[in-house]
RNA sequence: GCCAGUUUAGCUCAGUGGUAGAGCAGCAGUUUUGUAAACUGCGGGUCGUCGGUUCAAAUCCGACAACUGGCUCCA
């Protein structure tokens, strides 16, 4: 392997990890602010009422930052007293009468040393002045206002705040507002600093859109993808014996599981792709190769230790070629004539052999560690790397459901969102640069044939490009390739009318890359895939392909998973489904339930379902001798797809009663027919 | 990892220091059925784990674990 590439990749990761650390958060303008949408300045305004509130209640209260927020707002306050929910009922009951009492927000500009004054005395963010008790955190805030900046109050009533607003003309516009949580935050987000408690509230023009956004949300915890996960008993996740993060698909869930890789199987293999399998481990080696070490070690699961087979062979060969080099030390001659021709004679074998010496000791010490996969790429590029490739063999689209490790921190797990171990609907295209355009086209297309298949109607593309200033640090230095990448994909974006935004400075740090965004039924979001365009790490591995005029040259990689990873993606078609799948994807399609349990009966319904698994349906029979309505009452609590009920009308008549999950009875049809349909909806993967 | 909350039967949950409960699910019977639950009985628990306080702990205290909400949004 080729060390110096190695090396600079290491220092560019350095870099890019230190450049990451460093990076502050760019201060909002005074222009931004005043961008505000009218909800967001209400729901600023209805922070101060809530601060107001608070100081009624705990005059000794210091408050930070107060912003808007994405559903409504928050305030970090610094309190003895630990708020709870419990004590929400209070603040809101001294919040009414801020609101009732219809106060005007004045804004005043003031001089800095008046701002200083006031912090001092604690009057800002506070009720009156309050002796000893300075505004300590409205001092930093004053801090960080630049000079040449107007330094601005926001009056209402009592309260007087450091703020840029925008408010709202009176506290009496704030039409409906709730408290829903506390949390802990640091001041301006440093762990170095003090732990504040954050509460956080909602705000709405009227009652009316307060109670839509609480449907909202109650409908959303219905769909709570580990609530129906659990109750159609999907997967579980074993804690104590299998691990935090590790979910275990049950054969309802598995079902789901093997219709999407059936789907990506034969999407894939109809554009093209080559299926691959790699193991789960490597070598350490692989992912110092590819970047993931050291930097990365901490989103991996730590190393395993495996003795070396022959390791008295190799340090038997490690003493002798030192033994080789302490003699050759002794014996150059100190006479310069003949120095030149010692070495002349000798570098050679000299080089060489320590040239495996280095190899041996790396060998010594890195092939005994392996790791657990946290991506497939290394694997795949190993596969491209194993035979000599030509222009002709490229594009080529090596593709694998892979499973992967990481060690997400324990606060991060949550349900199947995210998870330790993880299925990614994974390949990497590597192709030339004549051939990205098409190549990246077809991906994106696949995206869109997939959102078609699942009624995704709502997505966004966020294509994220580098800025000139980040070359060499957080972006890999390769100016012209930065700018003919982003150039091809924005082209292909373009022209292909798909909806995408570009965001600046986002991109990973070997090339552009695309999330992508989708919107379940109900309008929750979830960040299902990320696109990533390659083009540095085919050339750490030292992948290359020769080309028409004979020279190698190095492959762009496309690196994609329209279906994201089964555990994200399925977490988030529960959600959009709220469990009821259509019949292709449904854990039980068929469930054919008999009206008593007469012989004959339960013997023509069994022939049904036969019939059906036959042909690959997933039916069951219930023959019990319940009631038909406990049977369906199961049935659609199970939320099977399609009951066929059948009795004794049915049976003479050679006849099926047909009910869909959802849509109650569709009346009794020919039992050919029924089935003949039933197959149609599962290979056409009817909505 | 940090802050907070939660953890009682397979599931949903009640139980505020004095004999661990209900519904559903499971099992055994009875019932013989036409589109969202027929009836009876039975089994099922170290109350997350470990430690402490107490005559006595599911209940009070502490540690740990798991789960959940938040930890990106900046006057």
């Amino acid at each position: 392997m080729d060390f110096e590439i190695f090396t600079l990749a290491a220092t560019m990761c350095r870099e890019y990890m230190e450049a990451d650390e460093s990076k502050q958060p760019e201060r909002k303008t005074l222009d931004d602010r005043n961008r505000m949408t009218d909800l967001e300045r209400l729901r600023h305004s209805c922070a101060h009422v809530m601060a107001t509130a608070i100081l009624r209640l705990w005059p000794d209260a210091q408050f930070a930052a107060g912003p808007p927020v994405e559903n409504g707002f928050y305030y970090d306050v610094e309190l003895q007293h630990r708020i709870s929910p419990e004590d929400f009922p209070a603040i809101e009951a001294e919040m009414k009468q801020e609101i009732k009492a219809n106060r005007l927000f004045e804004k005043v500009v003031v001089p800095r040393e008046q701002g200083l004054k006031d912090s001092e005395s604690g009057r800002l963010g506070g009720l009156s002045e309050r002796p000893g008790n300075p505004s300590k955190f409205k001092l930093g805030n004053l801090a960080d206002i630049p000079e040449g900046e107007p330094i601005t109050y926001f009056k209402s009533g009592d309260f007087i705040d450091l703020c840029a607003g925008p408010h709202v003309m009176r506290t009496g516009n704030i039409g409906a507002y709730k408290l829903t949580s506390v949390a802990s935050a640091y001041y301006k987000g440093d762990e170095n600093n003090p732990q504040l408690q954050r509460i956080y509230g909602t705000a709405f023009k009227n009652k009316t859109e307060l109670e839509a956004y609480f449907n909202m949300l109650e409908e959303a915890k219905r769909r709570d993808h580990r609530k129906i996960g659990q109750e159609m008993g999907l997967y579980t996740i074993d804690a104590d014996f299998t691990g935090p993060g590790l979910p275990l698909w049950l054969p309802k869930g598995g079902a789901i599981v093997e219709e999407l890789e059936k789907l990506a199987k034969e999407t894939e293999f109809l554009a093209g792709y080559v299926r691959v399998k790699t193991p789960h481990i490597a070598k350490e080696v692989m992912y110092k190769t590819s970047g993931h070490l050291p930097y990365y070690a901490e989103s991996m699961f730590p190393a395993m230790r495996l003795p070396i087979e022959n390791e008295a062979v190799v340090q038997a060969r490690i003493r002798d070629i030192q033994k080789n080099e302490d003699r050759f030390m002794d014996e150059v001659p100190q006479n310069s004539e003949q120095f030149e021709a010692f070495i002349r004679d000798r570098r050679s074998t000299f080089t060489r052999e320590h040239k495996e010496l280095r190899q041996l000791e790396a060998g010594l010490e890195a092939g005994e560690l392996y790791y657990l996969k946290a991506m497939n790429c290394p694997h795949h590029h190993r596969i491209f790397a194993a035979e000599p490739r030509s222009y002709r063999d490229l594009p080529l689209r090596l593709a694998e459901y892979g499973t992967c490790y990481r060690y997400e921190q324990s606060g991060e797990l949550f349900g199947l969102m995210r998870v330790r171990s993880l299925n990614m609907n994974d390949s990497h295209i590597y192709c030339t640069p004549e051939q990205f355009a098409q190549e990246f086209n077809a991906v994106n297309e696949m995206y869109l044939k997939y959102f078609k298949i699942f009624g995704i109607e709502k997505y966004v593309m966020r294509f994220s490009t580098h800025v000139k200033e980040g070359l060499g640090k957080k972006y890999v230095n390769e100016p012209e390739l930065w700018i003919q990448t982003e150039n091809m994909v924005r082209d292909v974006l373009k022209t292909s009318g798909i909806n995408f935004v570009e965001v600046a400075n986002e991109a990973a740090f070997y090339g552009p890359k695309i999330d992508v965004q989708v919107w379940s039924v109900i309008g929750r979001e979830f960040t299902l895939a990320t696109n990533q365009v390659d083009f540095a790490v085919p050339r750490k591995f030292g992948l290359v392909y020769r080309d028409r005029d004979n020279t190698e040259k190095t492959p762009l990689c496309i690196h994609r998973a329209p279906l994201g990873t089964h555990e994200r993606f399925i977490g988030f078609l529960i959600e959009h489904y709220a469990g009821n799948f259509p019949l292709w994807l449904a854990p039980e399609q068929v469930r054919v339930l008999t009206i008593g349990e007469d012989e004959p009966l339960v013997n023509y319904a069994k022939a049904i379902v036969q019939e059906l698994r036959a042909n690959m349906v997933r039916a069951e029979g219930d023959y019990s001798n319940d009631k038909i309505n406990g049977k369906i009452q199961q049935a659609e609590l199970a939320k099977v797809h399609t009951m066929l009920v059948i009795g004794p009308r049915d049976m003479a008549a050679n006849a099926v009663s047909v009910r869909v999950h959802g849509k109650g009875s569709l009346g009794a049809k020919p039992k050919a027919e029924v089935v003949a349909d039933i197959l149609a909806a599962v290979r056409e993967r009817r909505a």
